[in-house]
DNA sequence: ATACACAAGTTGTATGATGCAAGTAAATTG
DNA sequence: CAATTTACTTGCATCATACAACTTGTGTAT
């Protein structure tokens, strides 16, 4: 409200600046409100779990599509791979890499968890209409997108020059 | 699309189970996308910061603004103290805080990370028209509000019995 | 085939952020 | 003034992560 002795806004529109303030601290928030603790995952775990839903694939694609470093995603499906969470395939094609699949297990886990994560957000959203809801959600994905397109952690210019 | 084998939802509206999934790739990809390296300001740093242009306040009040264990505070305090970006000053109702504020240089680093980031944040806004951003920042402040609500840190049950 | 460059994955190491539990010091209350 | 409560700090453990160096398999060029 009172902008008068700030200057950094370097031209960012006002809706822009709304963001930058909002997200930051609804993803610092999301952050605690996400740390297992209670939950039956870690939520880096989740992530991988919900990306090998789409079926087996090596490691590699998941570091890409998570935006994670190689050797994070190497630790996290170590640790899943302990807990029988998911399992190594030889992948034919390529004698480096291993197709990672999800186990019986690892799937029903992952279910579990996102079932608390989808009562919790229930109740957030309880005030919350089925068309503001979806609306959100698309502009989450779409927003989604561009933050992947800007990540480049595993990967430099994919053809953007 | 093809949800066949699922049966994770627990009565979880379309939209919800949406909000679900790409949030939680969102809120891993700004993580990471917002993980200092290249950064001026710690990310958790910058909130605290952030959190006091609003005018100088005791430790504990940070805390629960931010939904943040008091000892978290207390140690990123420190490490902004020892940069020269916070000061403490006595506070005159009780001996056991200290009022927190923000130094000149605290203020321009703050201002400097946050035109960095407004500015990234410009790039991925690109093709979003202004309306498009008030909506979505006006989704998140309510959504945020929600979050906070539901955080409950450092605070047990604020009049929520 | 042999050697060399490249790609996939793993391990060593460092850092950041965080919470919980236990401690200290000031304030409040009986 | 003793007991309790409150604000903050410190000790400790954990999670998540990146970067750099290393290992091993692929593919290619000679």
């Amino acid at each position: 409200m009172d902008r008068t002795d700030l200057a950094q806004d370097g031209g960012a529109s006002p809706g822009t600046q709304a963001i930058e303030h909002d997200l930051a601290v609804l993803v610092r928030a999301l952050e605690g409100l996400y740390r297992s603790r209670k939950y039956p995952l870690e939520r880096a775990q989740y992530l991988l779990l919900l990306a090998l839903r789409e079926g087996a694939r090596p490691s590699g694609d998941l570091a890409a599509t998570l935006a994670l470093d190689h050797s994070t995603v190497t630790r996290q499906l170590a640790a899943l791979e302990k807990g029988g969470l998911i399992a190594r395939r030889p992948n034919p094609l390529d004698g480096r890499s291993a197709l990672i699949e999800a186990t019986a297990a690892g799937r029903a886990r992952c279910a579990e968890m996102q079932a608390l994560r989808l009562r919790r957000l229930e109740e957030m959203l309880a005030d919350w209409s089925e068309p503001e809801r979806q609306r959100f959600a698309a502009d989450i994905a779409r927003f989604n997108a561009q933050v992947m397109g800007h990540s480049r952690t595993a990967r430099e210019e994919p053809g953007l020059g």
